[in-house]
DNA sequence: AGTCTCCATAAATTTAAATTATCCGAATAA
DNA sequence: TTATTCGGATAATTTAAATTTATGGAGACT
């Protein structure tokens, strides 16, 4: 690997010499002495063996050398302004990528409105999101895929340890039922009835049905009695199964909003048994964190942290 | 005026760390100590205020900052790669252009296979070959448009002092009498022979025309009793009007070699009379002088310092 | 000629960079 | 697990470079 024949100064000088016409005249605009300018001058004129100033009167002029230098060195100079450029737009959040995770369902129904508030304020950021397993979203995170992430179900534990886990907010997981479904009309169900339901379901691989099935399990309930009409892997697929009359769910409420206003689909309150799970952000604390990350983290996250006040689009 | 936030060697540690992978191999490839790079790292993302690299585990991996940070890195390093290739080039001549300048009879008779040899010898150099008059010419050399010069006239006094002007060669102006004129056939011509002739001569503002009067005033001459049959502003008329029988003429050996090879003009001797003026060189010491103008002065004006030899075709 | 401007040079100072030596943490191997 | 190694950070010292102050000289303008 060669050595430097110059320094990026004494191109700086380089051109202001040609600029001005003259070494003092350079000094004063860089803010130097003129044997600082007259010395590195002769410094680059030793390296590369060339003359690049006739110093003869009162004007310094160039040489041919120096005219071939100076092109190069306006390019060089013009790079590295732009790299400057970059750079702050960079830190300005005027540029750059932003790669967030999420699972499937606030990769669905979450993120596009966080993505879409992050863009309103930052729209030279360009966002990307990846959704993925819970899983696959922590290695991405671990190895630095992925900026951050929002997931509602367990890491592995060597990820759990490696990464940083944020609660962020709380994800109801409402049991809906279709809205002429006979007891969709009972103020509150009790934890029985559930037993009476057929439910279409995520398939078993899923984390939020996993989720589901843990917390069911935990208050009492034996859900190998529950009857599992089907399983789909689409929730929206679900939402029109339980719309279509065809059963009963537990389901995001961050994922039915729109229906539950439209009143298509009926959420049901039950007795002493609440389906909640914690959303948590995972970052990783050992990798550099852009500044389009944590403003996300500090600024657009905590506006969607409660589910229950009803978002606003941007 | 910015400073510059960082500087050609930490462009070039940057790009040896992101291509080795670490500090410590980037260090050994610049043959410099680990700890010189990482605080050069430092130093640049300190000014710059990014993050370049994650030394999270074995290998230092770029962040987006530093990714975005290389490619202008890349661009700036080649740049200066070229501009180095391109200032080795113009020192081994390579490249770059010299400009030289000659009277008419010179430029004309001389420059061409001079040039022709200096390009046979480094033909990446372009040469520019500028024809002026003696006065014209020397203006040039003085502010630098003409590297260097021959001339045949006298300089004006200013310039004199101004430029080096170096005796280069012996230029003999011939009597040339059509070759079946009567006095061709006598060995010797005396003086009184001259004022029988009927002259074509260059016209009264040509150097080479002054020089020639002068020169035979100073040997006794009466140039007024000089019979001048047309006064032409071409050497190459003056000679098809002496091949046609015209007239004589004083014409530079140079540019009748040709002809005096092939016996269509005759070269008359004259008792106690040498016609000859001194080439001369004339450079600017005052200023910056090109490798190019060097090696043509060093190498390749003393192969044509003789004109009485026969000069070789390159 | 005299003065002014501009560049070169020398010596001294200040500033920056590299090195040596050491520590710390994470990955690898026993 | 513990030991070892590898890579990087840090501190103190040395070395090197760039800048400044001071001064001299050459050409240009009056």
């Amino acid at each position: 690997m060669p050595e430097l024949p110059f320094t990026l100064d004494q191109l700086r000088i380089l051109k202001a010499i040609a600029a001005q016409g003259s070494f003092k005249k350079a000094a004063d605009l860089l803010y130097v002495t003129q044997p600082a300018v007259s010395l590195q001058i002769q410094n680059l004129e030793k390296q590369l063996e060339i003359t690049i100033f006739d110093r003869g009167g009162r004007k310094a002029l160039l040489t041919e050398a120096g005219r071939l230098l100076l092109e190069y060195c306006e390019r060089i100079l013009n790079q590295c302004d732009e790299a400057c450029k970059a750079i702050e737009d960079l830190n300005s959040l005027k540029g750059g990528t932003l790669v967030i995770g999420a699972s499937q369902t606030t990769g669905t129904y979450l993120m596009p409105r966080m993505i879409g508030l992050f863009r309103q304020k930052y729209p030279e950021v360009s966002v990307q999101l990846q959704v993925h397993s819970t899983r696959r979203t922590g290695w991405s995170v671990a190895n630095g895929q992925i900026d951050l992430a929002i997931i509602g179900g367990q890491l592995p534990g060597d990820l759990e340890n490696l990464l940083q886990v944020i609660p962020y907010a709380t994800d109801e997981l409402a049991l809906v039922l279709p809205s002429k479904h006979p007891l969709s009309n009972k103020k509150e169900l009790l934890k029985e009835d559930l037993y009476k339901l057929n439910f279409v379901t995520l398939d078993s691989q899923s984390t939020t049905r996993k989720v589901v099935d843990k917390l069911l399990k935990d208050s009492g309930l034996d859900i190998q009695r529950l009857k599992i009409e089907m399983e789909l892997n689409s929730l929206e697929a679900i939402k029109n199964a339980v719309q279509s009359g065809l059963g009963a769910s537990f389901l995001p409420v961050v994922s039915i909003e729109r229906e539950l206003a439209a009143g298509t689909i009926h959420k049901a309150f039950i007795a002493d048994l609440e389906v909640k799970r914690e959303l948590k952000l995972i970052t990783n604390p050992s990798r550099y964190t852009s500044r389009a990350s944590e403003v996300f983290k500090k600024n657009i996250l905590p506006q969607f942290a409660s589910f229950e006040s009803p978002l606003r689009e941007p």
